[in-house]
DNA sequence: GAGCACTGC
């Protein structure tokens, strides 16, 4: 076994203790001496259930706690507050309370955003323990497919684009008193939109309402953990900026010598050692040596982790002796949620887990017991090119706040280890921190949902970061073509009920095309599978199996109508739904999300009065429907058996995994265009030419065969790229 | 004949 070369470098990570301090110099909060419990104050706590005294000793030594008076200083002073704090404080529970003690929901409700769906709930979970209410009462939270609030409830715990969505019904988010945006450094599309949104209610409501007369200010906290902290207090109008110190252990970081070549193989030598480390290097203290401490790697993709996985089973029979036992847990998205399970259970005594994952462990989910982290320095990154409307899907290196947030991941418990498979001096230029989110994405939709708002003039929006100008005109354009606005910006009628939907607006204008051709059902399923990440799932030894059992499915009429028979069927086993997914090779949580989708686009149509309507086995209207939404992804057959676009001619092919693989119809209409090694379309529709011209009379009024001028010697990448 | 990271409404 080679050894790598790893370096030692002492964290700059402390234990630290709880202290608070302002950059701009506004305030000097002193460290408190120790906090006793104070029992007066325990009992003048109204709250109809009792609570216990253990969590308010626990409440009262958090970090965030010896900053609370702090805090409500400003938050009265300030109608922006921007605290950043490192993981491990109590920031997201305590700060809603404080709020909710001092009198903020008597003006309103406190709303928390979160980015995400599962930590809007759990959060909100504790937090009505800890206030010894009902959860759904005072405390509650709503994410998609679920509301746990009342009208009693204060503290709202949601996601960034439920708030979005919320503003698109009421635009100066008028019942809420208190906005708390959490997790703002990870810069999601929501919480961007919300910036500008935000910012724009909050002038709008530091005046009386000029009708009722009615005082209603907007108080903004913006919480992060990273450093942005001038960008953020910039944008606000120099907003303070509270720093709290969070707990955690000291992470020692090693880098390697040289830049290694292949980082799957470097890894595996890393945990490899990690593993027998104890067995020659007496250093390694007990406790360490005792508990031994699980490994967490990460990896840009599912290729990835299995490779590093079968490399390692060949390695775990011939460890030296006296080495425990290793057992290894892939973890990705995509993996069937029986099998993710796995990394979550405690490694029997006497063994060591070793956890392959994707940036899924980086913010998703958390798994205790790590004690080292191997990471790769890559991720796989989604980037819209708006030159070309198109997706790419690259590795591309990690930011130094990514680096950064991976290592953390060995010091929740215990004092850890990190490995970075890259030299610091790589380390060192990395890009401080990720591109956000709407600079790299197509934002057809954002825009829509802006123009609902009232904002009209998107190159003219106050966004925290603007998205490239190319990109915001792409996407005017499409919506321009989908008809959702007319020429001079402005939300058309159809454009007004695109935007209730909670879809791209390719996908909500074929669903409003599906009731004129009166297949509306169909469009309904087959969008909500669309909507949602594979429904299959093939395990990598059976991949024989799988294809056999897909062709159950098969229909000449495209991957579309192959997706409806999956889901007839689906819908017949019933009862036995689990054992029908796993004979089938079908992720049962994406199916049950699919159903999610589906009943709750039912009840948008319903609001709307859209009847839901059956086309029986007549499939020609649902790829019509199709064509009203897509018309721009069509493609037409050459003699050399690829396709060409029939907008722009650029050279593509059907993506392997497609059920029209090999059937090669003459015009295809795709849902998506990706460029990984070649331009693939995937989820494949066969039309008619003649249906073009009859649908989008604008676009294909002249014969579609006059736009296919062949340009030879175009090869398919290059032809997207220049 | 290729492999899709992650999240949200």
């Amino acid at each position: 076994m080679t050894q790598p070369n790893v370096n030692k470098k002492q964290n700059n990570n402390k234990v630290v203790n709880k202290s608070i301090h302002s950059n701009k110099g506004k305030f000097e909060l002193k460290k408190k001496p120790t906090q006793q419990p104070n029992n007066d104050k325990i009992n003048n706590i109204k709250t109809p259930m009792e609570i216990p005294k253990e969590i308010i000793l626990q409440k009262e030594s958090l970090p965030v706690f010896s900053a609370k008076d702090a805090l409500l200083k400003n938050f009265k002073e300030h109608p922006t507050v921007i605290i950043i704090s490192e993981t491990g404080t109590g920031k997201t529970t305590q700060i809603p309370q404080y709020l909710y003690e001092n009198g903020y929901k008597d003006k309103g409700i406190i709303a928390i955003t979160q980015p995400r769906r599962v930590a809007a709930v759990s959060i909100s979970k504790r937090v009505s323990q800890e206030m010894g209410y009902e959860l759904g009462e005072e405390v509650g939270y709503c994410v998609r497919f679920d509301d746990k609030t009342n009208e009693k409830t204060k503290l709202k715990y949601m996601t960034d684009g439920m708030l979005v969505r919320e503003a698109m019904l009421d635009s100066s988010l008028s019942k809420y008193s208190v906005i708390i945006l959490d997790e703002a450094h990870e810069r999601t599309l929501n919480t961007d939109v919300l910036f500008g949104l935000l910012k724009s209610i909050q002038k709008r409501r530091e005046k009386k309402h000029p009708i009722s007369g009615v005082y209603n200010p907007l108080k903004i906290i913006i919480m992060s953990a990273t450093l942005d902290a001038e960008l953020f207090s910039q944008y606000f109008n120099n907003a303070p900026v509270l720093y709290i110190e969070g707990r955690q252990f000291p992470v020692h970081i090693y880098y390697t010598e040289e830049t290694q070549k292949d980082y799957v193989d470097a890894a595996l030598i890393t945990v490899l050692q990690i593993h027998i480390a104890h067995l020659t290097d007496k250093s390694i203290d007990k406790e360490e040596q005792e508990d031994g401490g699980d490994i967490l790697v990460f990896l840009t993709g599912r290729d990835e982790i299995e490779n590093l996985e079968k490399l390692l089973l060949d390695r775990i029979p011939r460890l030296p002796k006296g080495a425990k036992d290793l057992i290894v847990c892939p973890i990705f998205s995509a993996l069937p949620q029986e099998q993710q399970m796995k990394v979550f259970e405690k490694a029997p005594k006497g063994s060591r887990k070793v956890i392959l994952a994707t940036n899924i462990a980086e913010t998703s989910l958390t798994i205790n017991g790590i004690r080292y982290v191997v990471d790769s320095g890559a991720v796989k990154s989604k980037i819209f090119n708006p030159k070309i409307g198109i997706d790419s899907l690259n590795i591309i290196p990690i930011s130094k706040a990514s680096a950064k947030q991976r290592t953390g991941r060995a010091g929740r418990e215990f004092e850890g280890k990190c490995y970075r498979l890259y030299t610091q001096n790589t380390f060192e230029k990395l890009d401080s921190s990720s591109i956000p989110e709407i600079k790299r994405s197509n934002i057809a939709n954002v825009i829509l949902q802006l123009k609902t708002i009232g904002i009209n003039d998107i190159l003219g929006f106050d966004f925290l970061e603007s998205p490239p100008v190319a990109s915001v005109m792409k996407s005017l354009e499409l919506l321009y073509c989908l008809e959702a606005i007319s020429e001079d910006g402005s939300l058309t009628e159809l454009g007004k009920k695109m935007a209730l939907f909670p879809l791209d607006p390719m996908y909500s204008k074929t669903l409003i095309k599906s009731i004129e051709f009166e297949c509306s059902e169909e469009v309904l399923i087959i969008i909500s599978i669309l909507s949602v990440e594979s429904i299959f799932f093939t395990p990598k030894e059976k991949k024989k199996e799988v294809e056999d059992v897909k062709k159950i499915f098969f229909s000449p009429e495209g991957d579309h109508i192959t997706f409806l028979n999956v889901f007839r069927e689906f819908q017949k086993s019933k009862s036995q739904q689990q054992q029908w997914c796993f004979d089938h090779f079908i992720n049962l949580k994406s199916m049950v999300k699919v159903v999610n989708v589906f009943e709750q686009l039912i009840k948008y149509c319903f609001s709307l009065k859209l009847p839901i309507v059956s086309c029986g086995s007549d499939f020609d209207r649902v790829k019509k429907s199709f064509i009203g939404g897509f018309f721009l992804n069509t493609a037409i057959l050459q003699p050399d058996k690829k396709y060409k676009t029939m907008v722009d001619n650029k050279e593509i092919q059907i993506h392997p995994t497609s059920f029209l693989f090999e059937q090669k119809p003459q015009h295809i209409l795709y849902n998506e265009l990706t460029i990984t090694t070649k331009a693939f379309a995937r989820n494949i529709i066969p039309i008619e030419g003649s249906w073009l011209a009859e649908i989008c009379p604008k676009y294909y009024g002249t014969r579609p065969q006059q736009q296919q001028k062949s340009t030879p010697n175009q090869t398919s990448i290059d032809s997207f790229t220049n």
